[in-house]
DNA sequence: GTCTATAAATGGATAGAC
DNA sequence: GTCTATCCATTTATAGAC
C-alpha cells in the first residue's frame, strides 16, 4: 500500500495524471476542477493552488504528453526490433487505453475542442501532432529499408494515413466496439505489407 | 432578398440548421441555446418552445443528418459516373465545409462527445456511422468491378479506412491547414488506385 | 497545501404575459 | 411564437483562515 505509485507522486503530478484521464474520456472543455478534486479527495480550491487558471493546467497537460511521447517514441526507436514489430508496439500502446473503455487519444480530444482551447495550447498541440507524425514516418522508412513495408507515395504522406487510421479506429471503437478496432488495424497492416 | 433560402425555412428548421453548424464547430456539449438564439435574433425561451430539452434538439440533429445522408448518398449512387468520380464528389462535399473553416464532420463531433451524449442519441449516431460506411463500401465495390480500384482485403474493411482518413484529414486540417487535407486525400487515392 | 466561503458568469429549464 | 423574469445547478476563480 505504502508504495503505491500514485502515492509516490506529488500532488501536482496527481492532478495532471487525473486530468489527463479526464481529457481522454470527456475532453478539455468537459471536465471541471471539481471532477479532479473529487477523484483526488480534495477541494477545487486546492487545484487552483497548483494551477490558478485552467489554461495553465492545459499547458501542463500538453507538456506531460510531450514528455510521454519523447520517452515512449525514444524507447521504441532504440529497440532492436524490426519496423513491423515496432509499429505493433505503438498500436498496442494505443489499444491499451482503448480497452480501458471510453478513452480516445488525448491529441484527438484536444483537436476536437480546438475552437475553444486557450491560445497558449494551440502551438503546443500542433507540435505534439508533428512529433507523433515524425515518429511514425521514421518507423515507415525503417520498414521500407528492411523490405517489410511496401506502399505508394512518401513515408511522410503514408505516416499521416497511419496516424489517422489508428486514432480514428480508437474513436470509432468507442461507439461500435473493439472488434472494429481490430478489423481496422488488420486492414491497415494489409495495405502496408510488402 | 425575399427568396433567400434561410427566410423560406420555418423557425424549427432554422434552429436545426444553426445548431448543426455549431455542432460542427464546437460540439454538442459546447454550444448553448443562447448561441443559437443570438444567431437567429431571438431568445433562449423561444428555442425551448420548439425543443423543450436539449436532447430533443440532439435527436432532431441526428434526423437532419440522416435525411441529408439519404439525399446525398442516393444522389451520388444514382449518377452515371464511375466510382473514382463518385468518391471525389463525396470528398468535395466534405472539403466544402472544411474550407468553411473550423468545421469538422458532425459525426466526428458527436463521437468526440459520446460519453456526455444523452442516451437517445447513441443508437442514432451508431446508425449514421453505419449508413455512411455502407455507402462508401458500395462505391469501393463499384470501383473494384470497374477495375478502377485495387486493394487488399474486403470492400467493407477498406471502407472503414477511407472514412477514417477523410474525417481525420478534416480534423487535422483544422490544426495544420488545408494543405494537409489535400496531401492526405492524394495519398489515400494512391493506395486505392488499380 | 488545504480548507470554507463566496463571487460572478453561464447553461438548461420553466412560468406566465403578450 | 416570442418575450421577460426567474430558478437552480455548475464552473471558473478569489479571499482569507488554518
Amino acid at each position: 500500500m505504502f508504495f503505491m505509485q500514485t502515492r509516490l507522486k506529488n500532488r501536482k503530478e496527481q492532478i495532471i495524471s487525473t486530468a489527463l484521464e479526464l481529457l481522454k474520456s470527456h475532453g478539455y472543455e468537459n471536465f471541471s476542477y471539481l471532477d479532479i478534486a473529487n477523484q483526488l479527495g480534495i477541494t477545487k480550491a486546492s487545484i487552483h493552488h497548483h494551477f490558478p487558471k485552467k489554461p495553465e493546467l492545459g499547458v501542463a497537460l500538453c507538456q506531460a504528453i510531450q514528455t510521454w511521447h519523447e520517452l515512449e517514441f525514444g524507447k521504441i526507436l532504440a529497440m532492436k526490433s524490426d519496423a513491423k514489430e515496432k509499429l505493433a508496439i505503438y498500436i498496442n500502446g494505443m489499444l491499451r487505453f482503448a480497452c480501458d473503455k471510453n478513452k480516445i487519444c488525448p491529441l484527438s480530444s484536444l483537436q476536437a475542442d480546438i475552437t475553444l482551447l486557450p491560445d497558449e495550447m494551440h502551438a503546443a498541440l500542433k507540435q505534439l501532432d508533428l512529433q507523433e507524425l515524425a515518429f511514425i514516418e521514421q518507423l515507415l522508412q525503417q520498414g521500407l529499408d528492411e523490405g517489410l513495408f511496401n506502399f505508394e507515395g512518401s513515408a511522410q504522406s503514408q505516416a499521416i494515413l497511419v496516424v489517422l487510421t489508428c486514432k480514428g479506429a480508437l474513436q470509432y471503437s468507442r461507439v461500435h466496439g473493439n472488434a472494429l478496432f481490430e478489423q481496422t488495424i488488420k486492414q491497415m497492416n494489409l495495405l502496408l505489407a510488402a
